[in-house]
DNA sequence: CTGAAAGCGCTTACAG
DNA sequence: CTGAAAGCGCTTACAG
């Protein structure tokens, strides 16, 4: 089963074939229906190894990652190996050794021929790596950059956005006093998170929206959330700039024999185990980390056929969060709350 | 930077140089050895697609996954695509949707072409499956399957082996009242591990070996608990069947006043999430998943290359296990505990 | 044990 | 907008 039999079946070319099969571009509608047709009918499959062969584009990719959770790791890699089974590149893997030299395993990927990578933070964000990329002439698309500004491709999660939705359900559900604990003050992510609050709060017409610091840890969620419910007392909802730190929020809430979501409403971001397993059940954020890997992949495959004269345009996904509800948020109580 | 160029280093045919990098058979060791030489000179990589292309041997491999917990599917990913990298294969993912028709995805693979799988319980289990897979003539190999007789191919890890070196590991600590908290009924690793330990109880002349009947959830593992140590009080250590049940037996201890691991020592196994994240974190074991991956894609790999003279011949992987030991054991007290 | 020929299934130029 | 030719880098037969 090859393009030639599609070819005939369709009564053209193998040519015609193989430039439908391509993106259609320079064959005529009608034409390219009769293709689709004929690949449809014998359950064609295009050889992704021919294909490699033959084309110009950049077959294998690197895929840097650095001790990142398993479940980012995982999603990680489901994304990027459907989308590049389908596309037909060859996904190789490399772990960025922190110690030591990091750019080791990705000079020897270089070497090897390969030319495009996907770099997740914070792989993307270290000067040598780069350095050595750029030398190499290669193509890479950045997960999650800290700093968007230095990447031609890059793929990321939208925090602002998704905060801004945390904090508008928050109000939907009748909250006014919301304390905010935010991230390591370095974090891009934890910055947009905030701004997006803060927009959200401000859209409510809510004046006072006090925020405590936290460094992501559990031990900093501790410390901040006591820090916030003696400056705040009257506050009926915490949201925590990770989920760490929101368990270590509702560990707080429990020694002061707050009920959450009753008394205190507790969420956090990025839906890792902990906010599953501990009890109640942390209302979260996932990333949408599997589309953000297929999203690069795509990109590395049509960059190649691009025109010298793109290079100056940047391309920068954004891509939409999403809200998982689950048993730490609740409406206020009615009753006015009473707290030393 | 071909096949020829090596060969012309070498100052060898590009057969000669082909036969090398297949394995070596056929051709004189001297000439292996500047082939070898040359390759390491020129850093050269077979080209992938080419050698797909051109080969007969199965180029692109299934691998079918049902909902696995995020901790097991990144190690099986990494593990198999490091291994497909390296030896050309292309990997293709599909996820085997429980509900609904779970072969039609297999279906599918099979109809573009996929001959090859790797299985992991439970789609090796599955009846329907294996059908589908054998009306097809594809090859699988079955990864930790519940019936090792209805594979030709399988790679499992050695639980009997580690529950030996766990309970082994207790009685070196000076543990000599143990109480096992056994898996499911149906599942075979929880028998291996029992039996693990039940041999390794028997080789230290413990005669007294006291099981309750667990199911693998947190909630089993609570009440089994309570019955170990009401009908087993001397008992300074259990040996639960995995990490839900260690937690649960330690949240038990808590509840009885009993410090563990002073008072009792916990462990479990499986290396899941829960185990790193209660107090005292606890000790377990890890199985290979990469490794046991990886292995899966070596034997899909050479399966190709025998004759239907070795049909009859099984190959039965069986990996060894790691023990972690964490804060959840130590030696028993020297005082004699009492207890109600 | 080693080599010259043909071909895997596509895509890239190059023509029309 | 469509097609005939050459070739991607390997491996498979087939000879010696």
């Amino acid at each position: 089963m090859t393009i030639d039999d599609v070819a005939a079946a369709a009564g053209v070319s193998r040519m015609t074939v193989s430039r439908v099969l391509r993106g259609g571009h320079l064959v005529r509608a009608p034409l390219q229906e009769r293709v689709f047709a004929a690949v449809k009918k014998l359950n064609y499959r295009l050889n992704v190894s021919a294909r490699a062969l033959a084309g110009s584009g950049p077959s294998r990719v690197g895929l840097v990652y650095s001790n990142p959770s398993q479940a980012f790791l995982s999603e990680l890699l489901t994304g990027a190996l459907k989308e590049s089974s389908k596309l037909g590149m060859q996904l190789t893997l490399t772990a960025d050794a922190e110690t030591h030299d990091r750019t080791a395993e990705i000079d020897a990927l270089l070497r090897s021929g390969v030319q495009a990578f996907v770099l997740p933070s914070p792989a993307c964000d270290a000067p040598d790596v780069l350095k050595l990329l750029r030398e190499a002439q290669a193509r890479w698309v950045a997960i999650s950059p800290a700093n968007l500004e230095i990447h031609r491709f890059s793929v990321s999660a939208d925090h602002f956005d998704i905060a801004g939705r945390m904090t508008t359900r928050l109000i939907e559900l009748g909250h006014r006093h919301i304390g905010f604990i935010a991230g390591s003050a370095t974090s891009k992510g934890a910055a947009e998170r905030l701004r997006g609050h803060l927009r959200a709060m401000a859209a409510a017409g809510i004046k006072k929206c006090p925020v405590e610091q936290g460094a992501f840890t559990f031990q900093s969620g501790l410390e901040a959330t006591e820090k916030m419910l003696a400056s705040f007392p009257e506050c009926t909802a915490i949201i925590a700039c990770n989920d760490d730190m929101a368990a270590a929020a509702i560990s707080v809430a429990h020694r002061h024999h707050l009920d959450v979501p009753r008394d205190l409403t507790v969420v956090g971001f990025d839906d890792t185990p902990i906010a599953s397993i501990v009890s109640p059940a942390i209302t979260t954020a996932r990333q949408p980390i599997a589309e953000m890997a297929q999203s690069a992949i795509r990109l590395l495959h049509t960059a190649s056929n691009l025109t010298s004269e793109d290079d100056n345009k940047r391309t920068q996904k954004v891509l939409p969060c999403t809200l998982i509800e689950r048993e730490s948020s609740g409406p206020p109580r009615v009753a006015a709350r009473l707290r030393a």
